[in-house]
DNA sequence: TTCCGTAGTTCAAGATCATTGAACTATTGA
DNA sequence: TCAATAGTTCAATGATCTTGAACTACGGAA
């Protein structure tokens, strides 16, 4: 059995954490990924093409830290999700308003 | 005279510089006591105290690029306040749900 | 049940970025 | 004109990020 994962409890969360995830150019894509789909995404499908696998884990890794991602192991891979509902409670509108104007970038 | 500061127009202002600049807690210290006062303060002022002076001074040269600070000279100091209006229209609920939830973290 | 392919992790090294002391500029007031 | 105040610039050190290489775990094929 490999080493489980751990996420935070989300009232351990702090917003400085959530900060520092989301300012990676990376990190946010993936987020933007995961915010699409509504089912979970593997890391590969979740991270931008030509991400190296190391640079991949080690992102996830501060994803999950920080309290947005879940991640599950489902036999050879991992199936990750935002923690959208919790994160929204705990911060209300931060991730919501930083996912529509990272949108809006994209469209000009 | 100096070289005067550089302002990005409101509408070059990108998410990723404004949470790249947010996501540092010395740079979040400081856009937090410029939005509770009303009228701008001075780099000293509005950095955490001890702050050493170059520190300072990069800390606002980044918030300013990042289209979050407005600084001006005024004698031999400078006085910065926050863009507000213009960041709030921008990308709406950013930095006020920021601010609001680390206000919130404060208080635990 | 062994072997292979897929998916991801860990580690260490090089590359990149942040912090700060020291020397400097600009402005004001005595 | 001099000294004090406020901030800037630069270079060096220290911290952090990225990634190739070697590894683990699981599932499927034979």
């Amino acid at each position: 059995m490999q080493r489980p994962f751990v996420h935070p409890a989300i009232e351990d969360v702090t917003i400085g954490s959530v900060l520092y995830a989301l300012a990676d150019p990376t990190r946010l894509e993936i987020v933007k990924k995961l915010s699409r789909g509504s089912c979970g995404l593997n890391c590969s499908e979740a991270a931008p093409a030509d991400l190296p696998k190391s640079t991949q884990s080690h992102h996830f890794q501060i994803l999950r830290e920080a309290g947005l991602v879940k991640s599950e192991r489902r036999g050879t891979e991992v199936v990750n999700a935002l923690r959208c509902a919790e994160i929204e409670k705990r911060f209300p509108g931060v991730v919501s308003s930083i996912l529509k104007a990272s949108e809006k970038a994209k469209k000009r």
